[in-house]
DNA sequence: ATGCGGACCTGTTAGC
DNA sequence: TGCTAACAGGTCCGCA
């Protein structure tokens, strides 16, 4: 579900009730995610002021003076904010309440999310230490895009989702930036010349910036940290469009499997 | 070193 | 209408 503009919203959406306000009280329903939520993590957490609430790849980083929490979303994951008063309904797993009694809740279906303790320098914590560059960062360009993928006969979709090359490039993401730069999912990525490279840096940048600006994909029911939900989803050009006409060329767009994920493009408009 | 399949879960939808 | 199977936005891990 929540690929980095998602996370990235809900982001922009908890930030406010969560910076600056001390957490009054951590209330964990569920610690069968991901990995299990780490017992004691109440006591870390409480009493602790959210300096700042941060993103690296699609985890969110609960920044305070005695170390850092972690929340990953998953596949199906979502963070919104909640009067007190709310009941919680199933699969809200966790209760973030500061002082003054905002609650931000963490609900996840399929409990495929995460909250981990990452202490004070989360860059070493083993989930986070392996990660490439930010794709919205200067570091991320065609030149390391190219090099990173000299040699590699991986095809360059499953290397552009390749976390430690570059981090948060999701399935929907993936699809989109290839057929905006006219390369084939299936391609090995050690066979793209640079300046197609430059091309496809520049895309993954593009659609997941015009993505964070509409509040994100919403496919099914995400919603954003205030609840909305994301407007992305009329500009998807090839996700979930198998068999439909292309939008530059008119033929039909081809659906395939790679690594266990649907790869959405179009064999006229992509080599 | 790289690449693949399996694993973790539930909910929705397509097909019979 | 109801049951079953396939598939879904992520990504780590172990094995070949």
């Amino acid at each position: 579900m929540p690929e980095l503009p998602e996370v990235e919203t809900t982001r922009r959406g908890i930030a406010p009730v969560l910076e600056g306000h001390c957490v009054n009280k951590l209330v964990v329903r569920e610690r069968r995610l991901r990995w299990p939520v780490p017992d004691g993590l109440e006591d870390l957490l409480c009493g602790q002021v959210i300096r700042h609430v941060e993103r690296r790849a699609k985890y969110l980083l609960l920044e305070t003076a005695n170390g850092t929490a972690m929340v990953h979303l998953g596949m199906s994951g979502s963070m919104r904010i909640v009067d007190a008063t709310e009941p919680p309904e199933s699969h809200d797993h966790f209760d973030i309440v500061v002082v003054g009694g905002d609650v931000v809740r963490f609900n996840d279906p399929r409990r495929f999310g995460s909250l981990l303790w990452a202490g004070l320098s989360p860059e070493d914590h083993p989930l986070l230490a392996e990660l490439g560059p930010e794709p919205l960062s200067d570091e991320f360009t065609g030149e390391y895009l190219w090099q990173s993928a000299r040699g590699r006969r991986v095809a360059i979709k499953q290397h552009v989702m390749n976390s430690k090359i570059v981090a948060g490039v999701g399935n929907i993401y993936a699809n989109e930036s290839l057929f905006r730069a006219g390369i084939h999912p299936g391609r090995a990525a050690g066979r793209i010349a640079l300046p197609r490279m430059r091309k496809l840096a520049d895309e993954i940048r593009a659609v997941l910036t015009e993505a964070i600006r509409q509040g994100g994909t919403t496919l099914r029911d995400y919603r954003g940290g205030d609840g909305k939900p994301g407007y992305f989803k009329q500009q998807l050009l090839v996700y979930e469009r198998g068999g439909e006409p292309c939008k530059r060329c008119r033929k039909p767009l081809k659906q395939i499997m790679q690594g266990q994920r649907a790869t959405y493009y179009c064999g006229t408009c992509q080599r």
